[in-house]
DNA sequence: AATGATCCCAACCGCAATCTA
DNA sequence: GTAGATTGCGGTTGGGATCAT
């Protein structure tokens, strides 16, 4: 995969783009669209690249841009959406309608990060490490050896275990915690939170991606998101993972738990 | 008023994913 | 199936604006 050679072509004009430059690229974009970036500047008659184009329209000449600060509401739903898929600015960009992933990821390393230092809303805060798969070997923590729903015990209990592996911010670095979510048939959430000894590896083991194809096929599996099953069993539900998908649906739906105690809504397919 | 520090944001860089021939 | 082209994305930078001394 090569990469393309971009502005170092002689010739090709780099820095702030000027009023003139700016109307040539809308004119140009307005009348023929913009299938093909690096071809567009030769014809619009621009002495840019087409990387240089695209990031211009994308980021500042787009129709469709919101312009001007951004409000409370919006700086919010930065910081939640943060929180949960961390720096994927393209991916918060998509749920602030005229906001730009530049935009988004200056305002947050200018304003919100700092703002964040200050307060921290939720606890909750980086939990990006590994969701891995919940073992059934069940807990090793001489307190979570008293959780006796968890995982693949013979209870006829119908409540339903949803364990993931944060890392808790009460906790070291070096330390692991895991958060198991009990809903029982009443829909009422008990949150359980639980330190992991350093063999975590153990307890969470890594899965690769043909677990799942091989899951798929023989185990009565539930989709509930794009990447993610909830692999049903008879009295638990454990959650795995497979993707970074799955693991900002995951934060998504910890931080309802944690901020609300509301079960979310599964996705329907 | 001068100057250095800090803030802010548009633009660039480079990697990786995706597309296409 | 593969290599090259294109696009998307996140990190970083440059320089103007503003603030503090």
């Amino acid at each position: 995969m090569g990469r393309a050679p971009c502005c170092e072509k002689m010739g090709l004009k780099k820095g702030p783009w000027t009023p003139q430059e700016d109307s040539i690229l809308i004119s140009y974009i307005q009348n023929n669209g913009h299938s093909n970036w690096r071809a567009l500047p030769k014809l619009a008659g621009l002495l840019r690249c087409g990387k240089s184009c695209r990031l211009r329209w994308t980021n500042y000449l787009r129709p469709d841009i919101k312009r001007g600060n951004f409000t409370k509401e919006e700086e919010d739903t930065i910081i939640k959406l943060h929180e949960n898929l961390g720096n994927r600015w393209s991916a918060i960009a998509a749920r602030l309608p005229g906001r730009t992933d530049n935009e988004i990821k200056n305002i947050w390393h200018t304003n919100l990060k700092k703002k964040l230092k200050n307060y921290q809303p939720c606890q909750n805060s980086k939990r990006h490490s590994k969701i891995n798969q919940v073992s059934n070997k069940g807990p090793t923590t001489s307190e979570s050896s008293n959780n006796s729903n968890f995982s693949t015990n013979n209870s006829t209990s119908t409540k339903q275990h949803i364990k993931i592996a944060p890392n808790s911010p009460q906790l070291s670095s070096s330390e692991m915690s895991s958060v198991t979510l009990v809903v029982d048939d009443s829909q009422m959430v008990t949150i359980k939170e639980e330190k992991i000894e350093s063999s975590s590896s153990e307890y969470f083991p890594k899965i690769d991606e043909s677990f799942w194809t091989d899951k798929l096929s023989t185990e009565n599996n539930m989709v509930v998101g794009h990447d993610q099953e909830i692999q049903v069993r008879e009295e638990n539900v454990d959650i795995f993972t497979t993707s970074s998908k799955m693991e900002e649906d995951m934060d998504f739906w910890y931080n309802v738990f944690i901020k609300t105690g509301d079960l979310p809504e599964l996705p329907e397919f």
